[in-house]
DNA sequence: CTGTTAGCGCCTTCAC
DNA sequence: GTGAAGGCGCTAACAG
């Protein structure tokens, strides 16, 4: 591959001569410019990046870091995360955390390839964030509760979304509401669960830890979850789920055996993800603002580049979308 | 930040001895290794991953470039590529191509950022990747017939997905068969449409241009399609939209003028998105073998990148999948 | 306006 | 087993 010297030598000018010309700063006379941009067609000269940012000491681009880039994941927060990265004139690249310490994710928070990192991959370590973070290295966390210089928050407010969807549920004359957890250690599933248990409190109605039954996010767990609960004889009147992925996985497991949602028993999910309006029956849920969550991260990131002084902590409101999963029995 | 220079002083030995220690090659005491690392815990050294790559010629990485990075896409196909990469001890980025020349797919693709890319964005010209594409830098392309070196090609069989999805409409005594395109400059959208060609003439029904009306791969272009279709006062017994998004378009739009599929119309669609066994009535559809093509094309490039030879060229089989969009007029 | 030169941080021969 | 030194390809002072 032909270098910048390669380049310079054929047009027969000085390496810095070259890189201005290319670099389009204008110290060069119009018809160097031309000799050496035609010495660099020639040669088919492309930059190399990476001595680029090696030099400059900085990349341009930032990083999100995704639990795993085949999804099923947020769209609309990676639309906010992509629009206003490139309205900036940054680059954005994607990658994944599966792997643990070996991931991609890991490699590009440890070893300064970007500018900047926006984490919504729940299996990175709080300490490693804190770790990468520093002045000149700002890390957005989108799913954790992270106090640490250089690294901000923004979430959604999950546990009012919880506490949403759990009166609903109540206002709509359900009394035993079982709750479908996410994993242990995901902060979103420990927000919506004490959302749930504050709405008990404040209707008085006693929470019961036989109606708590845990699940991990996907589908199938929820499929799996809903069965135990069948098992149980006694069904509860209403079912929150931690996610939708898990509701939906539940409107199988009750489908199989011949339960009516919502006759029979009502359920609520949460996320309001694409697949929520078509299943059937329509699932009633909470939407997070996740366009605003994506965009405001990249955009907090941008302030600390340009070392402005931001909050560090950012709570983004929840909404109850209304659909057909949910019976009233008021 | 303390660079490898930093530990070296810190632990009283040369910079090689150092970069010997931190990387395990066995030149060097098991004390002196202690050392090392002792001082690097000590300054929080991380290494600066570009400057390795640039010392190194090579970064380990591959990049997977998409049209869009908020999809909605192949989470199948990413899936296989993730896999096959990681199995592999290499680095998987995803970049979008949104931006046309100033992406951040384009820029890896021409600045040697990575060690190869695999490319599923129409957006991006072929010129722009046979430019790009030489020794040691091999692309796989996933969405387009491409002859050149170092660039290889792995595509789903297109043309006979479009012919099956034909012919399963004929077989199920449909004649009047509409076709909703994708893009005009797509080429999956252009084999489809073959395929449905072929199909017509092979069992001698006569193509009618007015059958055929353009979308983009859109669920609204798929809407609007069918609006027409349906202004069109006569309406064909079956259609075939060149995707599954646009399918379910135009399921909303027949929905709205309360013609029943398949009752009164069939239609099929192509791709098996996730969505399109929940929609109503499910959708019968040609799926693609998409974990397949990503894990092909990811193992292409390794083979490749040891100097391998390999095949240009690769096609995979589709396959007709059976739901309940299509009436059985036979 | 153009050329010389010194690194960015790291790896890796090559001597010792 | 350890250290000195030369780049990887590029940018940006600094001189001229």
């Amino acid at each position: 591959m032909a270098t910048i010297k390669d380049v310079a030598k054929r047009a027969g000018v000085a390496v810095s001569t070259a890189s201005y010309a290319l670099n389009g700063v204008k110290k060069v006379s119009p018809a160097t410019v031309a000799k050496v941009q035609k010495a660099a067609e020639d040669l088919n000269y492309q930059k190399n990046g990476i001595a680029s940012d090696l030099k400059r000491t900085q990349t341009n681009t930032i990083a999100l870091m995704l639990s795993d880039l085949s999804g099923p994941y947020y769209s609309e927060l990676i639309k906010g995360v992509q629009e206003v990265t490139s309205a900036n004139g940054y680059d954005l690249v994607a990658c994944s955390s599966i792997g643990g310490e070996q991931s991609t994710a890991i490699k590009f928070l440890k070893e300064k390839r970007v500018d900047g990192v926006i984490v919504l991959a729940h299996n990175i370590s709080d300490s490693m964030i804190v770790n990468a973070a520093r002045e000149n290295f700002p890390v957005v966390v989108l799913d954790r509760e992270l106090e640490s210089d250089h690294v901000l928050q923004v979430e959604v407010d999950n546990r009012h979304g919880g506490f949403l969807a759990t009166e609903y549920l109540i206002h709509n004359g359900h009394q035993n509401i079982a709750y479908i957890s996410g994993p242990y250690n995901s902060h979103d599933n420990n927000k919506r669960f004490q959302g749930y248990r504050s709405a008990l409190e404040q209707y008085n109605i006693t929470y019961q830890s036989k109606w708590k039954i845990s699940g991990d996010f996907t589908r199938e767990s929820g499929y799996r979850a809903t069965k135990m609960l069948i098992a149980q004889h006694h069904l509860p009147e209403a079912v929150f789920y931690a996610n939708d992925e898990m509701a939906i996985g539940g409107l199988q497991a009750f489908a199989e055996k011949g339960i009516a949602v919502p006759e029979n028993v009502s359920i609520i999910g949460f996320d309001d993800i694409q697949l929520a309006e078509y299943v059937s029956p329509p699932l009633t849920t909470i939407r997070q603002p996740k366009y605003e969550a994506g965009a405001l991260a990249v955009h907090l990131i941008f302030q600390l580049l340009t070392s402005e002084s931001v909050d560090r902590h950012y709570n983004l409101a929840t909404e109850l979308i209304e659909r057909q999963s949910v019976q009233n029995n008021a």
